[in-house]
RNA sequence: GCCCGGGUGGCGAAAUCGGCAGACGCAACGGACUUAAAAUCCGUUAUCCGCAAGGGUGUGCGGGUUCAAUUCCCGCCCCGGGCACCA
């Protein structure tokens, strides 16, 4: 048969309209007797179009479940959009479109544009966040966390316009301005807000992550651990001279405390205003809206004496009190000991103000030193310090904080960088917070037979003045559900990251009209097995939806405790050397890649270029190579059918084949279960063509079926249309990924013999064909005996000889 | 400042357990086919010296361990990312 053509584009539609036309394809057996497999990609946020990044990120999970399923897995492969969000509304501002019309037009094309890609979603479980089916159950789930006190109201600030006189989420703000007033600086305004208690959850976060290492990337453990920051230390009240008033500090180093030369607290401690008043506390708000202002990081320390005294608990020392711009509100107390000799921050504050320095920790082989020139930050021995002087650091903290206990002055504290979780946004394009307020009752829960409490329709959006839903009365205006007096609706929203905190517990039971989920399904499905997607989301995404999957364990909603056994994160794919951006104008669309070189050779490119952790530069030539290489393929595969069937002796070109096929499904296999290396696993499949060009003339029939079949299957997770076609074409009945995966014959990959490399000083001079277990005093006698040994050895004495069987024999000269 | 990654040909990369550095692909060059071009097929391609045979050098830099180091250890430099006055 004449080899054929390879028509991208004519192949690809028919297969996609025929997976199309079969919505059980895809979809995982029910009561199936095979093992579960849930792989799953982090979905996307219906921004209008698929592009070469959502690609790779879609194509490495594709290439996992069409493996799985051949290994006869029951794969749950879902799909859906993260589709609440502020993108939506900007463009409802902008066009004078509704965000929910904007948004589901988005998810209709980006939808076609998967299905041209011909990923294997089971679109049966698609979900979208921004239907009421799905976020009443964030609206549940967020009551439930009500009742057990873990979502409660506080004041917090919020970026504020003065020219919009409206709320900005912090991506609105641009270079401390507002990002549709270049010039007009952004406002910290307070307000009421609601916050779920993620801070309780702190210490379970941290110890759960010991087994999702090997799991997890490090890199990603590294950055939560970082992000959920503990710290071991102390907290010690000191006394406000002249009164009973304590004011707490918190240290990790109580080791210091005789060295505390004053007490520094941040500008919104309570305290604060009893003690600076009048004129005076203007240089107090002056400091906190400088702050505000400022990224972190580039503030210039800046304090203010307050007059008055606090009492050091241990000493009976009196220290000034000052207020200090660098000391935080939100972490420990809000109120600190410095102790300039031991702490860098400490020394530059004091040096500044001319506050004593007074060393009290020496280094292990040092002495403390007469003048201190820099801060010692270092654990050593203590001096000076009472009963403690001579002990080490780490048996002073621990003796000390002992005694605060003892004496009812302080205790050991652990303090964690991690804050509640903030999720109240003044914003229309998400779930409607469940709560009512009443002037009667207060803070009223919307009763569940309410629920789901949706989104009015046909909202203003002007950018101005209030949230868009504070401005519509049938939704604002409501009876108290518990007194039934006039009262008014929550206006805020949810902030988007709850959507997404535990969408993929809907992907197992996603019409459920009663319930969140079934929880048999979950018990089924869960702990997902392979969770894949960008870096970008290891802290907050990945950090938020573990803690609701403890909440929810907690609420009897679920039994596992983490909701991924394994993370992949992929790199970003770069084009000519940028992100890419819409500002830059170098995204490509799926549409683009489809349309130029197919689905198959984008897949197969952005899986080839680069192993998938990295990041990857989209380059059209590569994009081209790919492309080449399956068609060569493909014209090897058609022009060859035929002979499959004819009989024939085998040959020694159906030996070497045959062990190069073998030698790759061990390699792509090996990859698949542990590496994830799929350009090597390409590289290798490329290498077989290579071999099959180069002994197709002497291939016999039989092994000509058998290779046929095998290649095609082999490549099938990575370019699935032409894999399909191509099972057509050699007369095979698909779907090709229920197929069984080739099975590896290790007697056909065997080598004929061994390599052997000889050197001499550790430099290869020679090699030797021998066969497999040639003993080492053989390999050393033939090594010996070469010529080329021989001659670089110049009849120097031998100092000794390394043998390695099957591998290498280094000849070691002296001189 | 702290915590992660990474640095190998003209380019993307490979070397999975300390054992041939550069597989595979791109680009380039040469050949075959063609009236010609494209496509395809075959070949060459780290670098220096050499006509060649052959030899030297080479994985960011400097040391070390080892018969042997891209790989392990110590100290640096550069690039990317995360956190950042967290007491």
């Amino acid at each position: 048969m004449p080899e054929k053509i390879y028509e991208h584009n004519a192949i690809e539609l028919k297969w996609s309209e025929r997976w199309a036309a079969d919505p059980k394809l895809f979809a995982p057996e029910e009561n199936s007797s095979k093992p579960k497999y849930y792989v799953l990609e982090m979905l996307p946020y219906p921004s209008g179009t698929l592009h070469i990044g959502h690609i790779r990120n879609y194509a490495i999970g594709d290439a996992l479940a069409r493996y799985k399923w051949m290994r006869g897995f029951n794969v749950l492969h879902p799909m859906g959009w993260d589709a609440f969000g502020l993108p939506a509304e900007n463009a409802a501002i902008k066009n004078n479109r509704q965000p929910g019309e904007w948004t589901n037009y988005n998810i209709e094309h980006m939808k076609r544009q998967h299905r041209r890609m011909g990923f294997s979603y089971d679109w049966d479980r698609e979900i979208s966040t921004c239907q009421p089916e799905y976020y009443r159950w964030n609206q549940w789930m967020f009551l439930r966390m009500y009742e057990k006190g873990l979502a409660y109201r506080k004041n917090a600030r919020v970026n504020w316009c003065t020219l919009c006189a409206t709320v900005l989420a912090n991506e609105q703000v641009v270079n401390g301005c507002c990002w549709r007033h270049e010039d007009t600086p952004v406002e910290q305004k307070e307000l009421v807000q609601w916050f779920l208690k993620i801070t309780a959850y702190a210490q379970e976060l941290l110890d759960a992550m010991q087994k999702l290492e090997g799991g997890w990337p490090d890199r990603v453990l590294a950055m939560q651990r970082n992000w959920i920051g503990r710290s071991e230390g102390t907290e010690v009240d000191f006394t406000l001279e002249g009164t009973a008033e304590k004011i707490r500090v918190f240290t990790t180093r109580v080791d210091t405390i005789y060295g505390a030369t004053c007490v520094i607290l941040a500008p919104e401690h309570p305290l604060t205003a009893q003690l600076v008043k009048g004129e005076e506390y203007g240089k107090v708000k002056a400091m906190i809206d400088y702050l505000a202002t400022k990224g972190p990081g580039d503030v210039s320390k800046e304090g203010l004496f307050t007059g008055a005294y606090a009492v050091n608990p241990y000493n009976q020392q009196r220290v000034p009190i000052w207020i200090g711009n660098f000391v935080l509100m939100g972490y420990g107390t809000g109120a600190i000991m410095a102790v300039p000799a031991h702490d860098e921050r400490d020394f530059e504050f004091c040096t500044t103000y001319g506050i004593p320095i007074i060393p009290v920790v020496r280094p292990v082989d040092g002495a403390l030193p007469a003048k201190v020139e820099a801060a010692f930050g270092d654990y050593g021995i203590v001096e000076n310090s009472g009963a403690w002087t001579g002990l080490s650091s780490a048996d002073a903290r621990k003796q000390m904080s002992d005694l605060a206990k003892k004496e009812g002055f302080g205790e050991s504290s652990i303090t964690f960088r991690i804050k509640d979780w903030g999720i109240s946004r003044q914003r229309y394009w998400g779930t409607p917070i469940p709560f009512i307020h009443c002037k009667q009752c207060g803070v009223v829960p919307v009763p569940d037979d309410q629920l789901p409490v949706v989104l009015p329709d046909n909202v203003q959006f002007t950018g101005k003045g209030k949230s868009p839903l504070a401005m519509v009365p049938e939704f604002v205006n409501v009876k108290c559900p518990t007194c039934g007096a006039a009262a008014e609706r929550e206006t805020d929203t949810m902030d988007t990251f709850v959507d997404s905190s535990w969408y993929f517990y809907r992907y197992c039971d996603n019409k459920n009209s009663t319930a969140p989920f079934d929880k048999k399904k979950i018990d089924y499905w869960f702990p997902i097995d392979q969770y894949i997607g960008g870096v970008e989301h290891a802290i907050l995404h990945l950090i938020y939806s573990r803690f609701w999957t403890k909440v929810m364990r907690d609420l009897g909603l679920i039994s596992n405790d983490e909701p991924t056994a394994r993370l992949f994160t992929q790199g970003m794919v770069i084009k000519d050397g940028a992100k890419m951006s819409k500002n830059k104008g170098n995204v490509i669309s799926a549409d683009t890649l489809v349309e130029q070189y197919g689905a198959d050779t984008g897949r197969l490119f952005e899986l080839f270029a680069a192993p998938p952790e990295r990041d990857l530069d989209f380059t059209d030539a590569g994009a081209k190579g790919a492309y080449r290489f399956i068609d060569r393929v493909y014209r090897f595969v058609t022009r060859n059918a035929d002979r499959m069937h004819s009989p024939g002796e085998p040959t020694e070109a159906d030996r070497k084949v045959l062990r190069k096929l073998h030698q790759v499904i061990e390699k792509i296999s090996v990859d698949f279960e542990s590496r994830w290396h799929f350009n090597t696993s390409i590289a290798a499949f490329m290498e077989l063509i290579n071999e099959l060009y180069a002994h197709e003339a002497n291939l016999s029939g039989p092994v000509v079926k058998d290779v046929l079949e095998r290649i095609i299957l082999l490549l099938a997770p990575f370019a699935p249309y032409i894999c399909e076609e191509m099972w057509a074409e050699i007369g095979r009945e698909g779907p090709v990924l229920k197929q069984a995966w080739p099975t590896f014959d290790p007697e056909l990959a065997k080598e004929d013999g061994a390599e052997v490399i000889l050197q001499v000083n550790g430099k290869v001079r020679s090699r030797l064909a021998v066969a497999f277990g040639t003993t080492k005093e053989e390999l050393e006698k033939m090594a010996m005996a070469n010529e080329k040994v021989q001659s670089f050895m110049a009849g120097k004495p031998v100092v000794k000889v390394i043998v390695v069987l099957d591998k290498l024999v280094n000849v070691v000269v002296k001189g």
